[in-house]
DNA sequence: AAGTACAAGTTACAACTGTAACTTTTTGGA
DNA sequence: TCCAAAAAGTTACAGTTGTAACTTGTACTT
């Protein structure tokens, strides 16, 4: 199941909120990923083709459509892969490249292992 | 500069050990990218094109190849876009969901600020 | 009942990727 | 000196991706 990049702005406005028809659709998107209406359609198709949208009429009018996978599921699968594309499975060292990047500080890893 | 996962491939080999010989990437190569020759030597043009490695002169007979970017570097631009592509650039986000995954323990977070 | 506005659904197309064959150049040995 | 082996460098091609136009269906409005 890979989603590409354009689809997964799709994705996430689904994770927001369920069942939006293709216009609901076009108004989430930020500003950014404005695109043709054709386009996100085709985008949609696409994604349904992968299992990843259902749509369902809605009112004989406009179809609805709702992710059919989750996000947690996805996000998990997303990390591995990166996990092991960057850093060969070792968690560790991604941990320490970020902290380098000053990414994170020290003081808010502490303040999660606060709250874990 | 956007290096492809095929290309990564080269690139990490490079990055492991610099002015190597096609043959030479070929054989550093796990057996699992094992690919057609030509197939390298496509590779590597394009991350020439893109500046991404270097090719030297080595004997008139083989070129060597170098990394012409840092892995850190490099590493540090894909850590962003993974950062701001899933968690929207909150490392917090991150963080938890890899513990969620239990792809973290708590002890293995302690570990690392011991560390630090 | 007919036309038009809009939604559904299909097709198109160029750029990018992964893969590898093809062509040209070089050079060490017979 | 000329040839064959191997390297350099170029071209090809199908599948994917981002983008959008085109075609078909539907359903209000007059």
């Amino acid at each position: 199941m890979k989603i590409t990049d354009a689809e997964l702005e799709i994705m996430k406005v689904l994770w927001e909120e369920d069942n939006l028809t293709l216009n609901q659709i076009i108004e989430k998107l930020s500003s950014k990923e404005q695109k043709n209406k054709s386009t996100i359609k085709t985008l949609l198709y696409r994604l349904i083709d992968k299992g990843a949208v259902k749509s369902i009429e809605k009112n004989k009018k406009e179809n609805e459509f709702k992710a059919n996978i989750s996000r947690k599921k996805y996000l998990k699968e997303e990390n591995n892969v990166f996990l092991e594309k960057l850093y060969n499975g070792n968690i560790d060292n991604m941990l320490l490249n970020f902290v380098e990047d000053k990414k994170i500080s020290k003081e808010k890893i502490q303040k999660l292992l606060d709250i874990l």
